[in-house]
DNA sequence: CAAGTCTCCTTATGCCGTAAACTAGCGTTC
DNA sequence: GAACGCTAGTTTACGGCATAAGGAGACTTG
């Protein structure tokens, strides 16, 4: 399921994501109301956290707060408003975080960033399925936003430079928690461990493949070197190797950045 | 939504992936079959590269072949087994194209691998929702692996390294692919052009945090510098970013695997 | 021809988002 | 204090989805 954000009316979507300090109270006629949006928000992110993406229903949701699922409607006008809102109030959490570690050094604080992320995108694994083709615009998601362009723009870089490094390292750091998480969620939606998994497989590949070797020879080769090899049992491969190519990524992209940098300021970073 | 690979029957799943070559005629009983799992996998690509993943379903793909939804179940054994046969059968078409551009400097041939995938996940933009966690192992999926793995193997890199510089630059090209892809898809599914949509977006901003440029320094000046302008208007916007942010990470990412290459050989790359 | 097997169909179950129409609670205004 | 009109929440219903179950007819093999 990929989720667009911004369908509903701008106007009242925008208006509850940078809600906040709203007074706004003259009692309304009709019946005192038994939820809010915060509420629902909250009751739905943990649906989300708890089960994933494709287990949050308004059903679902509503079925947690002893309510029908139409009385959700009173509140938020679909579905796809609400993920804005849940997407953003999750938001909250990784600002506050990222932005005490903006003072450091350029490479060491894009690193806990990246971090930040990578660890938040696991606790919250539906949000990687928010696209950013129409982003949610929440005042959360910019304090996110602010913080890596600070630092980058610190380190020296140009605009458009600092919008490439950005990106670069925002979609590094997306791409790999995605397999991360994905291992995590797999196993739950599917009940089989990882390895259980590739077991099988692996075992239906040699039948039905016996000439692997041959045809794939600098994968065989890897794996003969070592290359996939599970260095601690407890964890699940995917996962291990997932976070060393973040390291050697992040390593590899902020040394290529540097040089740029290091390259429009003639040998003198700031 | 999200698709997890191989929780079918792994024996029946791998023979149809690896299929091929298969003489295996002898006429069965019972009535001619009037399709056939190729068919079937061709009219679901279709589908999908016209209408995105979220308008594949079996209704629609059994109404091109003038059939029930419930006939597909004869030669499939789910929904999942058929993005499986989808995927890795797409996939045959990016193998042919990469397998070319083997022979060239690694440099550019990893460029040219990366190009290849981005002008694939365009095509065929689904593929990008089809999760890495539990993959597909068909074998036009190993050939594009295999390509970029013996580029990398050939530039001199071990085969731990092989694997992450694989992993950063896979990631890096489908996250960013991700957006542009997604740009088209939300273009498509709702109707609003980007322009437009942020048109209305950006006024309904500018209402509800006057106070934008204070609390978001960096961003602003970055706006203020032309870092999100549009320079060809022909193009969305976010498509031109999309691909150049390739071009700088790719760029940084290659020089900083390059320094990894000439410090683990001292400075004698093959 | 009979038996066995295979393709394809219809029907049904239990999900989903949400439109429509309704009931009942409550502040406001005469 | 009665009437008005807004509002929170309900029930019901529609059209979508994947797929389980079972049945009708076509075809090959004995």
């Amino acid at each position: 399921m990929v989720v667009y954000a911004g369908q509903g009316d701008a106007r009242r979507s925008m208006a509850l994501l940078w809600r906040g300090e709203r007074p706004d109270e003259r009692p309304a006629p009709g019946p005192k109301p038994e939820l809010s949006v915060d509420l629902i928000v909250d009751t739905a992110v943990a649906v989300a956290d708890e089960h994933g993406m494709a287990a949050l229903s308004m059903r679902a949701v509503a079925e947690r707060l002893g309510r029908s699922a139409m009385s959700l409607y009173t509140y938020v006008a679909s579905k796809n408003e609400l993920i804005d809102l849940m997407y953003d109030h999750a938001f909250a959490e990784l600002a506050d975080a990222v932005e005490g570690e903006t003072e450091r050094p350029w490479r060491t604080a894009a690193t806990a960033w990246a971090e930040h992320l990578w660890r938040f995108s696991l606790r919250h694994p539906w949000t990687l399925q928010v696209s950013h083709a129409r982003p949610v615009l929440g005042p959360h998601e910019y304090r996110v936003f602010e913080a890596l362009a600070l630092v980058l723009d610190r380190a020296g870089l140009g605009p458009s430079d600092v919008r490439n490094a950005f990106g670069s390292l925002f979609n590094l750091v997306r791409g790999l928690v995605r397999t991360s998480a994905e291992a995590r969620q797999a196993l739950a939606a599917t009940g089989t461990a990882e390895d259980e998994w590739w077991h099988a497989r692996s075992a239906q590949l040699e039948e039905v493949a016996p000439d692997f070797d041959t045809r794939f020879p600098t994968l065989a080769a890897m794996a003969e070197g070592g290359a996939f090899a599970n260095d601690d049992e407890d964890q699940p491969y995917l996962e291990q190797e997932a976070w060393q190519t973040l390291r050697f990524g992040m390593g590899a992209l902020l040394d290529g950045i540097e040089r740029r940098l290091t390259a429009t300021t003639d040998g003198q970073p700031r």
